[in-house]
RNA sequence: GGCGGGAUAGCUCAGCUGGUUAGAGCGCAUGAUUCAUAAUCAUGAGGUCGAGAGUUCAAGUCUCUCUCCCGCUACCA
């Protein structure tokens, strides 16, 4: 076990091209956040770094779409990030960002080290260029006509119609998306990371190495390295981003996923001159807060980097998360399904203490989880209002009734002060052991579980009415029941900053370190309490109902742009005689079963009138054999047959789909003989 | 279909390397209580631990098969 001299924390660079949601912030900034105020609060050595990465295709497409410079796009939302970050009290040491020159520079030397060092292996492949706009088009650049689905606007990497995986190459009809113009095909060079090289390494590495990651990590990393990698190319013919810093590398970037990690580094530069015992000491201990979609750069291959160049250390855990969702629904920035922060903290004016909570004990620490309106506000009302709020206030007004705000002193101690004083060790270091294994929610379970003792303490102590009985004894529990309440100041402060600060401004105390958390002495008797504020209020139906309606809204607004943007434009002009060559027919279907081995096809046998044929169809997914069989449909009979795993598929059916992308099938509207000709 | 993750009380989840009557929070029921934001405290009801088979003296916990959900991936004429 080696010894553990400082830290170094990095949590995932959110992409400077839209706000900060809650999935982002329950699955990465809000565990990461607790972690490090924590070993803030025990003194440790740490260092936290953030920023925004913005580089890469998508923000140049949406800065042309929009009509402004990419580097506008990055301001906007670098400002909206960084802003309500800040305002949640999210605490990085430095929030950076990728075009920041001291980044520049080192993403540039990192690439040249690499170089210089014979790492990279170098291909050359054709590739389309834009003559008019005299640049190579990256795949997001190049739309045309799906092969798949034969649907226009499909990128060249994807087709957001049918979902399938391209490549620019098999694009029917290619388009530049900056001019226009068809893309013509030249040589480009490229730089790889060759991956497969360092197999053997990363196996060791992982899986011998760090058995105690979380299972999803290390089970997703078992299945890439069992599956064999392949080498990434780490450059891009792009003019937005880092030039590639060697000869005869003219209109060439790094990769954004090759200089992003590198932000983690440049960060840090940025904030330390001695930034290097973070990054090259083995007393450091680097963790990477991620989701789980950032799974594979992070212990694949940003290690491979850092083990690469041979200065830099490796990290020791990677805990990432799994994704949140929202109202049943997974959260997409895309339909504006989410709820973002920059509105919470808006809508929601100085509630960022109950968002933090809803959303680390709800955090999707072992799978995936749900954010609904209705738990926030049940957790609100019935958890930090009655349970955490209710005590502290208890504590506060009883001591103001009785003493003045004067904290009265203890006298001498029942067996069950003792005992529930004993809870409070006991509860310090099981919030230590979960925090430290990563386990958020556990942990802040422990911390309320403070409140909790308290308000027990009080109900079984009876002080309202022993003040008529016996009122030294009176004093002994207020003054008991004052320390629980700073006990607990420290407790929840990792989770709740905000919240801690209004307990300790109400006793009137500087805060608290971590170690005093346990001590029974840390109000002074005769020492006087400020005012006594609510901590938590009330959350009204009518606030839930104002979210969920806005939400809804979104829902709408995003079916109708949705079926606005489906009136595609209309394809280019047909002469009656092209059109006359489709031979379309009324058929029925008289057998239906889904294909073995496959998720979506179905293998059909239609009676067209001019013959009974088997058609193959990707409908398997909405369709039932059993509500297919009988019913007529419209067939294309004289398209070229095609070979669908290993079955002849002669012709395709006829059929559109709805706003969820739900394929319906064309029937006609009452029946006709089969071979019908339609027309 | 392949790979990874998940399936435990009405809801959200714990259950580590297999070991006495399966746990927590919320919700629900009953009772107590009034210092407190109709808050609190106690007690209780509620689970054939996704299904089936196996290993074992002993299995939510290990093995195999199957079902369903999520992610990546293939297929979509």
């Amino acid at each position: 076990m080696k010894e553990i001299k400082r830290y170094m924390i990095t949590s995932a660079l959110p992409y400077a091209n839209g706000p900060i949601h809650i999935g982002h912030l329950a699955g990465v900034y809000i565990p990461a956040d607790i972690y490090v105020r924590y070993l803030r609060m025990r003194g440790r050595d740490v260092v936290w770094v953030c920023g925004s990465d913005e580089h890469g295709v998508p923000i140049t497409i949406k800065a042309r779409r929009e009509g402004v410079s990419p580097q506008e796009i990055v301001d906007r939302y670098h400002a909206i990030i960084k802003e309500s970050f800040q305002q949640l009290g999210i605490s990085f040491d430095i929030y950076s960002r990728t075009t920041s020159e001291t980044h520049r520079k080192t993403a540039s030397d990192f690439f040249l080290t690499l170089y210089n060092k014979g790492v990279f292996t170098e291909a050359t492949t054709m590739q389309y260029y834009d003559e008019e706009a005299k640049t190579f088009l990256a795949d997001r650049y190049i739309t045309g006509t799906c092969p798949r689905c034969h649907s226009e606007g499909a990128y060249g990497d994807q087709c957001e119609k049918c979902g399938s995986t391209l490549s620019p190459t098999e694009l029917i009809d290619p388009k530049s998306a900056i001019t226009g113009s068809t893309p013509v095909m030249r040589e480009t060079t490229h730089w790889y990371l060759p991956l497969d090289r360092y197999e053997e390494f990363l196996r060791h590495w992982i899986l011998d190495g760090h058995k105690e990651w979380k299972t999803n990590v290390y089970g997703q990393c078992k299945s890439w390295l069992d599956g064999g990698l392949q080498p990434r190319a780490v450059s891009r013919d792009l003019d937005w981003g880092i030039p590639v810093p060697v000869e005869g590398a003219e209109g060439k970037v790094l990769y954004v996923w090759f200089d992003a990690p590198i932000g983690y580094i440049s960060a840090t530069k940025e904030l330390r001159p001695d930034w290097e015992k973070y990054w090259k000491d083995e007393g450091t201990k680097l963790v990477h807060f991620i989701g789980k979609d950032n799974i594979v750069f992070h212990c694949i291959v940003f290690p491979t980097m850092l083990h690469a160049h041979g200065d830099y250390i490796l990290p020791e855990n990677v805990p990432a998360n799994e994704f949140l969702n929202l109202e049943g629904d997974k959260i997409s920035t895309s339909r504006n399904w989410a709820v973002w922060l920059n509105e919470y903290l808006e809508d929601l004016p100085g509630k960022q203490d109950v968002l933090r909570y809803v959303l680390c004990a709800n955090a999707p620490e072992t799978k995936d989880n749900d954010f609904t309106w209705k738990d926030f506000q049940a957790r609100n009302n019935n958890e930090l209002v009655a349970v955490l709020g209710n005590f502290v206030n208890r504590a506060l007004v009883l001591t103001a009734k009785y003493y003045d705000k004067a904290v009265p002193a203890a006298g001498e101690l029942t067996d069950y002060d003792r005992e529930t004083l004993a809870e409070l060790p006991r509860i310090k270091s099981a919030i230590e052991e979960a925090i430290e294994n990563y386990r958020f929610r556990e942990a802040l379970r422990e911390a309320m579980n403070i409140a909790r003792l308290g308000n027990k303490y009080l109900a079984d102590t009876e002080p309202w009415k022993t003040v008529k009985t016996d009122p030294e004894q009176v004093k002994t529990i207020l003054n008991i029941a004052l320390q629980i309440t700073a006990n607990l100041s420290i407790a929840i402060e990792p989770f709740m900053p905000f919240t801690a600060e209004k307990i300790t401004k109400m006793l009137a105390v500087e805060r608290f370190g971590w170690d005093d958390l346990g001590r029974t002495d840390l109000i002074a008797p005769g020492h006087r309490l400020g005012e006594a504020e609510l901590l938590f209020e009330k959350i009204e139906d009518s606030v839930i109902e104002a979210q969920l309606a806005k939400l809804e809204a979104a829902k709408k607004a995003n079916a109708a742009a949705a079926a606005a943007s489906h009136a595609e434009p209309q394809k280019a002009e047909i002469s009656f005689e092209e059109f006359d060559r489709m031979d379309i027919r009324v058929g029925t279907i008289l057998s239906a079963e889904k294909m073995p081995k496959t998720k979506k096809l179905m293998r059909l046998t239609v009676d067209t009138g001019i013959d009974r044929r088997e058609i193959v169809s990707g409908i398997a997914e909405y369709f039932t054999p059993e509500e297919l069989v009988g019913r007529q449909v419209m067939v294309l009979v004289n398209l070229a047959p095609r070979e669908l795993k290993g079955v002849l598929s002669r012709g395709m059916l006829l059929m559109t789909e709805d706003a969820e992308g739900k394929l319906i099938l064309i029937s006609p509207a009452t029946p006709v003989p089969n071979g019908t000709q339609v027309g």
